[in-house]
RNA sequence: GGCGCUAUCGUCUAGGGGUUAGGACGUGAGAUUCUCAAUCUCAAAACCCGGGUUCGAUUCCCGGUAGCGCUACCA
């Protein structure tokens, strides 16, 4: 097989929100793919009718298209081995499973799924296995034409061998070993005639070319049912990698109760999609030159399956923060930050202005971590006069004396600057030396008076972008709090 | 319960038969700064346990333990 023969695909399920799950087993078939020059592939996995929709399925390819994961072959796109929707290829999925009932591979199962549940829970209070029982297996051809015959629902099952060892080779993890007998004969086709994931996946990865299947560690055990699968259809076995699972912080598989999982989340809090793709590609990968901070093309060009780990990653929200902050200051310019803001604010349903972005962004930008973040900071500045507490405005070195003594001469100097940020500065600085106090503690009161906080943006850029008129209002009303 | 996968600082990881086991996040201390960030310096912090193989194992093998996953007419 030629390198450039490689396709990967990701094949989510749209039932439900987006997952960063998704994307991570995307960004790792993405890079494979791109690296040997092959193909990735999206796929529509939607054979669950009823917890399948057409809104989950839209933000998932919204979701990795933001993230910029662009796939070859997929819905709306097309390619060769459309559709890229599995309800849609219902059709295929029906004719394989008669083909390996035909071949005696698979079985008509009329059981009852109240009888199938109550056999499962007699099982396991027996402590056996749960899984089906054979009954229809033995069901002679006359009693099955009698039952479709009287239009009984059904569902077709493969079979399974009761005995031997299935060896699953696993890219990164050698071969493993499953007993048949630790094997179900698993439902392929649905009484809906939907075909479950197993079959519609086997037969799609098939059709599709597909040569690589990177996926969740969660499909180790079902792959001997895949192995068997292709063997029944003489078909070729994709290679098979399994990816390490994301963990909570407490090591269970990523779940949205206990973490953010939603890539829509991550989008509204203003994570950065370079910054997010960036995290989950540290995800059980490095680089070889150990730099945690790279772009998707700097993964593809340096990646390799070999570097992965199998340890299951905890994903950290802290460490994401750190590299999104990353990529806002070293990667975006005063004018590329302005852009960003504009529009992760409109996709929230906000309009910035522009001149009001330029002029806030460069004094915001290294101090946040997400977008999100710059509504605390910025808050005071969409506000005329700001609520504060003496409390606050005392909270320094300065006492109340002082306080109100640096204010009223700030003031009263405020008239005669000329207002821009090093003129302001100049005649704080005065009013400092004046009060015999040292430049920080005597601008204490005036980030509060000013900003809200002694917490924020610096302070004179802050004055000359309010406004002589605004200033003046607020060091009036901290005048004011302070007497009472 | 059965089966499977995995195991290096709290977290993400590098490494690999002989290393002071490296880096990063976070934490603590300091420097710098108009506050806060950012930046810089320093510090504490790890090879799960037990057997083998070996002159020597954190590294290879086996067992244990633990964590996780799977055990649907969901994927």
């Amino acid at each position: 097989m030629s390198e450039s023969a490689i396709r990967t695909r990701i094949a989510p399920s749209p039932t439900g929100d987006p997952h960063v799950g998704t994307a991570y087993v995307a960004l790792f078939n993405y890079c494979f793919a791109r690296k040997h020059g092959g193909q990735f592939i999206l796929r529509i996995e939607d054979t669950d009718t009823a917890r399948s929709s057409r809104q989950s399925e839209e933000a998932i390819l919204s979701s990795l298209r933001w993230l910029g994961l662009a796939w070859d072959e997929g819905p709306e796109v097309g390619g060769p081995c459309g559709p890229y929707r599995q309800s849609e290829r219902a059709e295929l999925y029906r004719r394989t499973a008669g083909q390996l009932l035909e071949a005696g591979h698979a079985f008509r199962c009329f059981c009852k799924p109240d009888r199938l549940a109550r056999m499962r829970e007699e099982q396991k209070a027996a402590g056996k296995r749960p899984g089906y029982d054979g009954q229809c297996l033995s069901l002679s051809d006359s009693e099955v034409q009698s039952r479709l015959g009287h239009s009984e629902p059904f569902v077709i099952r493969m079979k399974v061998p009761r005995e031997g060892t299935c060896v699953i080779q696993d890219l990164l993890r050698g071969n493993i070993e499953i007993a048949w007998d630790t094997v179900d004969m698993q439902v392929l086709l649905k009484a809906d005639a939907m075909p479950t994931y197993h079959l519609a996946n086997v037969v799609d990865d098939h059709a599709m070319g597909i040569t690589h299947i990177l996926r969740g560690e969660e499909w180790i055990n079902s792959a001997p049912k895949h192995k068997l699968l292709y063997e029944y259809l003489g078909w070729s076995m994709p290679v098979l990698c399994h990816l390490p699972l994301l963990r909570n912080p407490d090591k269970s598989k990523l779940s949205k109760r206990k973490n953010p999982t939603s890539l829509l989340f991550y989008k509204r809090m203003g994570y950065l999609p370079e910054a997010l793709l960036n995290y989950l590609g540290l995800m059980a990968w490095s680089m070889p030159n150990g730099e945690e901070k790279f772009s998707l093309n700097a993964m593809v060009q340096e990646f390799s399956l070999e570097r992965i780990s199998l340890g299951g990653p905890v994903f950290d929200l802290r460490k994401l923060d750190w590299l999104n902050g990353r990529w806002i200051r070293e990667d975006l310019d005063d004018d590329q930050f302005a852009e960003r803001v504009r529009q992760w604010a409109l996709n929230e349903r906000w309009a910035l202005n522009e001149r009001f972005l330029k002029q806030w962004g460069p004094l915001v930008r290294s101090r946040i971590a997400v977008l999100s973040d710059l509504g605390p900071l910025l808050a005071p500045f969409f506000s005329g006069i700001i609520s504060i507490t003496p409390e606050l405005l005392l909270d320094g070195k300065l006492d109340r004396n002082a306080v109100s003594t640096g204010l009223a001469l700030a003031l009263d100097r405020i008239e005669n600057v000329e207002w821009n940020k090093d003129e302001i500065e100049k005649m704080l600085r005065d009013v400092a030396a004046e009060m015999g106090a040292k430049l920080r503690d005597a601008l204490r009161p005036f980030y509060v008076a000013i900003t809200g906080s002694a917490v924020s943006v610096p302070l004179f850029d802050a004055m000359e972008i309010l406004g002589r008129d605004l200033c003046r209002a607020r060091l009036r009303h901290a005048r004011e709090v302070l007497k009472h």
